[in-house]
DNA sequence: CTGAAAGCGCTTACAG
DNA sequence: CTGAAAGCGCTTACAG
């Protein structure tokens, strides 16, 4: 049934060129005379001719093609990210590759990790997906590597791409203290070590303290930045005894299972107490009470990122570290009428 | 900075055996002494010696990768699809490609396109991300081809992988009649010629016809599957002075639009109108009301899709139609107290 | 169980 | 503007 498929050979035998000037034309890689590239085209449509990948690959020894790591493909902000990596790299020429953490896990004692220099130009190391040591390996050995939402490694100058999320988190939690009042706030963390959740912590105390407040102990739960968790947390933290006036949720995919929860509970959402959350999900707006949150440009990052890395796989140099802006995005479930 | 990447021949070399065999290690492709086994397996650690995957793909004359086209990465579906491929090309050693199809159709004149048999071993094709000639062209040519969302082409045999759309829309379209004793449903159609929207508008007038009823063309309205336009539609359908007791919004996400402009509108839900939806994204339970759908399986079908077009790359064959079963999801806004 | 050698289909100096 | 030829780094019959 299929027919073999025509190389470079056929197409240069029929056009009666070289198979040189038959690269330069696929590739423009050199001036050809007006006629010939007339001549080569028309035979490479004639025969459906697509040149073999594997084959330009090893001959001209770069993939075109970057990789993306990640721990799991799941989360709000997976679409918007990808999309952005995409559309940088369409821009580009350059194919992309997709990798989560359980595929690298998975590999055999005797076989290769099955990404890095062999099938790439260059990696996307989203948060925790590969650990520092490994890193640093590739690093060092000059391959590209841009971070997304984590610096780099100690001693290390990878290029990384992170949110504002200190000030972000700091502008959301003044808004809930100068305008409504707010004194107790509770703060659901992310998973443990996630930079994010670190940083909008310490966004959440510079906030408080700046308003001669503190964050009490009894009111930090583990939310996992995973609704059902978050869900239990704040209930667990409400079932205390404690009494905050709000709950930073850490992130918007838990303050959906702790509004839905809180709801549940009999509570009052804001009147009885204020939800906010980080990111502004594409369910921000649609939630029981709309989310008052921080909007993260996950598009914009996935682009940005993907922009560092192909600077440094054709020029070698990239930012060093790019802080993309946070905004904050009030709707009601902080107590405001607007929206 | 880089120092030159070790080849076949120097781990051969350092190894003191061919480089046959250190291929045959590599791959497992054939027995090799125990003792030259442990031998190279060190040499490659030792060198750090990934193979070049260019020069595999050459020589075996495969890429050992699926490619995976779509119309545009959005949608609530789009990460637990991506999900179940994933999982599966893991499972099978397949790397993953993706394109979207603005950079199919950026692809110059004089440029191939950036997908197909020169850098895929396969391809799965999302709904409409292929046109029918295209998708003809490449089967006829014997390249492994599943579909996604979508039957295959008329006179074609092309392996497909569908949800019960019609099925599971006469199971949620019933639940009302019967239950709610809805009479007058309205429905929101996807985009033109969407396969999806086509079979779901197919049960909602196969359940109205069984019980007597029939779809009031004043009630249809274009919802697109997007939030914005499927709350634009239902709007005019109520301020033409049509009274529908229920909207079918035809997706989840439309639904979610549609919830929050009726509430803002003043309407209550279910009370004075009842919403439903179809796919279960993550989104319905959060809804301000939580929302009945039907459950469509995204990551069984990603998962299945990945299947097929593996069995169908190693043994030449697959299953012509995968249709997935779907499941009524009752929650609140049918008008049912439970959940 | 192992090796020598052909060949996969391109790109890219080199020479003109 | 064009061609002849080397070479990219592997896999895979073929022979032993």
């Amino acid at each position: 049934m299929a027919r073999k498929k025509p190389t470079i050979i056929d197409i240069a035998r029929e056009a009666g060129v070289s198979i040189s000037t038959v690269s330069r034309v696929l590739n423009n890689s050199m001036p050809v005379a007006e006629e010939t590239s007339r001549r080569v085209l028309e035979t490479v449509r004639r025969l459906e001719f697509s040149p073999n990948q594997a084959a330009r690959n090893l001959a001209s020894k770069r993939t075109n093609t970057i990789g993306l790591l990640l721990p799991t493909i799941s989360g709000g902000f997976f679409t918007p990210l990808l999309e952005g990596i995409d559309r940088c790299m369409s821009e580009n020429g350059f194919d992309l590759l997709i990798f989560s953490s359980p595929k690298l896990e998975r590999h055999e004692f005797k076989r290769m990790v099955p990404v890095g220099e062999h099938n790439t130009d260059g990696l996307l190391v989203f948060t925790s997906s590969l650990v520092d040591e490994e890193i640093s390996r590739l690093h060092q050995r000059g391959f590209p590597l841009v971070l997304l939402h984590r610096h780099s490694p100690p001693g290390l100058q990878v290029p990384s791409v992170i949110f504002e999320n200190q000030k972000g988190t700091e502008m959301l939690i003044d808004h809930l203290i100068e305008v409504h009042g707010c004194r107790k706030i509770a703060f659901l963390a992310g998973p443990p070590m996630n930079e994010d959740s670190y940083w909008r912590e310490q966004g959440l105390r510079a906030s408080l303290q700046k308003h001669g407040l503190e964050l009490d102990p009894d009111l930090i739960g583990m939310g996992e930045f995973e609704g059902p968790i978050a869900a239990a947390a704040a209930r667990k933290i409400l079932q205390s005894g404690a009494r905050p006036d709000a709950i930073f949720t850490g992130d918007d995919e838990s303050a959906a299972g702790v509004i839905t929860e809180l709801l549940r509970m009999g509570w009052k959402v804001p009147d009885d107490i204020a939800v906010v959350g980080f990111d502004d999900d594409y369910l921000a707006p649609y939630l029981p009470v709309p989310l008052t949150t921080v909007r993260a440009p996950s598009e914009q990052a996935g682009y940005t990122a993907a922009k560092q890395l192909v600077s440094l796989i054709r020029t070698g140099s990239a930012d060093l570290l790019t802080v993309l802006p946070t905004e904050l995005v009030i709707r009601r479930s902080c107590g405001c009428k607007a929206n």
